[in-house]
RNA sequence: GGGAGUUUAGCUCAGUUGGUUCAGAGCAUCUGCCUUACAAGCAGAGGGUCACUGGUUCGAAUCCAGUAACUCCCACCA
């Protein structure tokens, strides 16, 4: 049979998925027969689309899996998607106001309905389209964090929490978004440099009729809602002020002046206003003075009728009004330009406006400690390790979590209010009910309950993802299943270091509060895919491909390799597309071998002897890779291990054992190395396969029938074993004198075609005779002599080792000359430096024996080499 | 402002406790080849003051100190 001359990856990818999809290959069970291998998916946004990021994390856990599903491991992948509430809240809310339907005229439960009708229709995609990509997930365990179980353990974990007194609800204040109109935690807002101006304001004195104080600030339009004017107590410009009242200009009211540490004199004019309401440290020294709160700003970021002027105006419109009222009214001293920084909602983007408001909060200090011990003391352990001092000053200034979120999408906060205005937290209303009834003696009906309107933040979910994908019952009983008794702890997850703190971190709190024990042993932290200009690749910017045009153009296996070419681990992917390219054309190479190997015709009368070493030499080098591709993983060095086999496969199969054993044009091969030859194809494949499986599969049932217990995913991982050092030393030193022969035809214009005979003088020809064969095949001798050194020849050096190449007239005696002088020159430079440090005392009484036995091996191989080299020169005549 | 990390070839990165000819790999570049597996290829070649300065040592890419540049994290001075 034909095949291609190219690999064609369109051709086979399907083929093999629904093969392995179909005999259920994917699919673990509990076996306590055997060790379990598990990873938990990070769970995309459940409608969200493939992005380059997902395609790099994604690679790295199939990899992972595969290997050790093939170590024999019980591997469990399992996938999922995350209901992302405020993302996806977003996504829906403007899918609405495209129909023309605004939010706020649907009631909550229209709203929901809406929601999960849009994430039937595009949740899930993005599983689907990791499926391309080949990620062996066990499909039948796909979770959503919003299904009916997973949501009952996120109840029970709220309640329980709240039991143990941990979860509690308080005014505080939250980073406002007012664009999604919800509180975000301070790891959702991002800080940006941007440039503001700063104002400069004069606040007339009291009872005063030429005193005025001016203040800097960069919020005019929050000046309505001062209550303080605040000097440093140390500053003497000031201090005769201290305890009068200045009065707010445009709406003149008085505020006391009033003394606190926390003013910085040097900055600005040395005054600060105090607004507790919207700024964070003006709300700490607003508490220390017990001065009261005023909150002018609407949740949709409006003024409101508190700032008694520009009531219903967007905060940035009122700034500009407000600093052109006061230079009308001449209280504004100046302005001038000022960079500050900034937060912005992750989310929206919208700039975070600092808001009192009552939400829930879960106390950290105490629930954080064994998640922090257990990374210190490496139970977990993070890849790259760099990561741990940014594990540990997060946990250790770690500040209670706000777990509310103003939205709808999500799980609502199971608390429920009573009319007099107190609240019962329980899984369900009627559970609500009985104990509000019990605990103050009334006799309330359902109806008399309000549940609270807010939902939970999306990673007080996803933090029980380890637990609940397996037993989402757990949380409310307290027993565990088999799967969880089996599965857990996880072995692996891989994510990227952004979540590190929102994902990660929680996770292992609650495994520790909940299971005792840690949620997975090791966690590999990728790094951002990045474009050719170091930008983070991004919609806005256009700059991502699309990974499933790729797929389409390269090939999921050109994808996959191409994108671990260059990725170690905590490090950015500069993504290229001459990656994947590199990617496509390592399945090709493959592809190509096979073919080679695919056309050779069998002749039981041929001998084999002549392989002999060939096949030594390659099953010793294939274990020494093994050796080191298993020393990558246990590091998680992925790309390191990748590119061990990728060197493997081209450099040692293809290039050197292939052309060694190769019989020449229309010449049939005898079946001993034919069979080997199998061996050796098969035993490379499988390494290849948890980068590559598409391919790897493919040529698995190409070399032959198998039946689909037979198939590649599924066949053992071969195990390193003890390889010949010194044949690998000695094939190398063969391999020196096959690249020189090269080398002379090149430069002295002679085809490869062109038959030559060679001469080596040397002390040890057993090497040369064991590889006779492979010498004269691969340099395309026709016979290889043993004697003194040749006149009239090319000639070169290996090692201490003489060799000669007669190429009659094609030797341009003066260039020989020139060389061998350059040669020697070299040498002699070198066997100085070598002499000098074994001269010297010092050396040669504190360096160890070892080191010093190489310095005088080296020293005896450079005096035979210029002694070999000057004897040629003498030979070359004059 | 506080902390961490990085700096080795044009690019992306290896380089274990200081010691083999240690200055490496892949890609890119250059040269010659369509040599019956593969031009998505083959064969060969060039390319680095290991950021800089000083120190320790018989010996430093490797250890120490300082300097510079970049990156990230945390904080958020109006």
């Amino acid at each position: 049979m034909s095949i291609s001359k190219k690999y064609e990856p369109s051709k086979t990818e399907s083929k093999w998925y629904r093969y392995w999809l179909e005999n259920k290959m994917f699919r673990s069970e509990v076996d306590p027969e055997k060790e379990p291998y598990t990873i938990i998916i990070p769970p995309p946004n459940v409608t969200g689309v493939l992005h380059m990021g997902h395609m790099l994390n994604n690679t790295i856990q199939d990899v992972l899996v595969r290997k050790a599903r093939m170590e024999g491991k019980n591997a469990c992948w399992v996938p999922g998607t995350d209901h992302a509430s405020i993302a996806t809240e977003a996504k829906v809310v403007g899918m609405l106001r495209e129909k023309g339907i605004e939010k706020r005229s649907l009631s909550r439960e229209a709203f929901l309905d809406y929601a999960w009708e849009w994430k039937e229709k595009y949740g899930g995609i993005i599983l689907k389209q990791l499926q391309y990509l080949g990620a062996s997930c066990d499909w039948d365990r796909t979770r959503f964090t919003m299904d009916g179980d997973m949501s009952d353990a996120v109840i029970s974990v709220f309640v329980d929490l709240h039991k143990k007194g941990k979860i509690y609800r308080g005014i505080r204040m939250v980073n406002w978004d007012p664009q999604g109109k919800t509180a975000v935690s301070d790891d959702e807002v991002i800080f940006k440099e941007v440039n503001s101006k700063l104002y400069y304001i004069q606040y007339k004195i009291q009872d005063s009729d030429s005193e005025s104080l001016t203040i800097a600030t960069t919020r005019p339009e929050t000046i309505m809602a001062d209550v303080a004017i605040c000097v440093n107590p140390r500053d003497s410009r000031f201090s005769h002020l201290v305890g009068k009242k200045a009065v707010i200009p445009l709406i003149n009211r008085a505020i006391p002046i009033i003394a606190d540490e926390y003013v910085d004199m040097e900055f600005g004019t040395g005054c600060l206003k105090i607004t507790p309401a919207h700024d964070v440290n003006d709300y700490e020294i607003g508490l220390r003075h017990q001065l009261p709160v005023i909150d002018i700003i609407n949740n949709d970021g409006t003024l409101n009728e508190k700032a008694e002027i520009l009531i219903g105006e967007d905060r940035f419109v009122a700034r500009k009004k407000i600093a052109e009222m006061l230079k009308e009214a001449g209280q504004l001293a100046k302005e001038e330009p000022y960079q500050s920084s900034v937060g912005h909602s992750e989310r929206t983007d919208a700039v975070i406006e600092p808001k009192l408001s009552m939400q829930w909060f879960l106390s950290m200090e105490e629930i954080t400690k064994p998640a922090l011990k257990a990374v210190m003391d490496d139970v977990i352990q993070l890849y790259p390790a760099k990561f741990k001092n940014m594990y540990r000053s997060w946990m250790e200034n770690v500040r209670d979590w706000c777990i509310s979120r103003q939205l709808w999408w999500g799980h609502q906060i199971p608390a429920y209010y009573m009319p007099n205005g107190e609240y019962v937290v329980a899984k369900t209303k009627e559970e609500a009910l009985e104990i509000a009834n019990n605990k103050f003696g009334a006799n309330y009906l359902l109806s008399d309950l309000k549940q609270d309107e807010d939902v939970l933040d999306t990673w007080f979910s996803s933090w029980l993802w380890p637990i609940s994908v397996f037993d989402p019952g757990f949380f409310s009983s307290g027993q565990k299943n088999q799967d969880l008794k089996y599965y857990y702890p996880t072995n692996d997850l891989v994510t990227a270091p952004e979540i590190l703190f929102f994902w990660v971190a929680r996770m292992i709190i609650v495994g520790y509060e909940y299971m005792g024990e840690k949620p997975f042993r090791n966690v590999y932290l990728t790094g951002i895919v990045r474009d050719k200009l170091g930008r983070k690749m991004s919609k806005s910017l256009g700059n991502s491909p699309d990974p499933l045009a790729l797929i389409e153009t390269y090939g999921a296996d050109g994808v996959r390799t191409g994108m671990l070419f260059s990725s170690p681990a905590g490090n950015d992917l500069p993504f290229d597309e001459k990656l994947v390219e590199q990617g496509r054309n390592f399945a090709n190479k493959i592809w190509n071998a096979f073919r080679l190997v695919k056309g050779w015709e069998i002749d039981g009368t041929v001998s084999g002897q002549e392989n002999q070493r060939a096949i030594l030499w390659f099953e010793s080098r294939y274990h020494q890779a093994l050796t080191e591709i298993e020393d990558h993983f246990s590091k998680f060095r992925i790309s390191d291990a990748l590119m061990s086999i990728y060197k493997l496969v081209w450099d040692d199969f293809c290039s050197w054992y292939l052309e060694m054993v190769k019989p020449a044009y229309q010449h049939p091969i005898d079946p001993a190395t034919h069979q080997r030859t199998l061996v050796f194809f098969e035993g490379v494949l499988k390494l290849l396969h948890p980068f590559m499986p598409f391919i790897t599969e493919e040529l698995w049932h190409e070399i032959k029938d198998r039946e689909v217990s037979e198939a590649l995913m599924l066949s053992p991982w071969p195990e390193a074993q003890e390889y010949d050092k010194k044949l690998i030393e000695e094939a190398q030193q063969v391999f020196e004198v096959v690249s020189q022969i090269r080398n002379i035809r090149t430069s002295k214009g002679i085809s490869p075609k062109e038959t030559l005979e060679l001469t080596i003088n040397t002390a040890g020809p057993e090497i040369y005779r064991c590889f006779e064969p492979v010498l004269k095949k691969l340099g395309n001798l026709n016979a290889i002599h043993f004697q003194e050194r040749l006149e009239h020849a090319v000639g070169f050096i290996v090692r201490s080792d003489e060799f000669f190449l007669p190429i009659g007239q094609k030797i341009d005696l003066e260039k020989e000359r020139e060389n061998l002088i350059r040669e020697i020159e070299y040498t002699k430079g070198f066997l100085l430096a070598v002499n000098k440090k074994l001269e010297n005392e010092k050396f040669v009484q504190n360096a160890p024996e070892a080191v010093i036995n190489t310095e005088r091996k080296k020293q005896a191989d450079a005096l035979g080499k210029i002694q070999a080299l000057e004897e040629s020169l003498g030979k070359l005549g004059n």
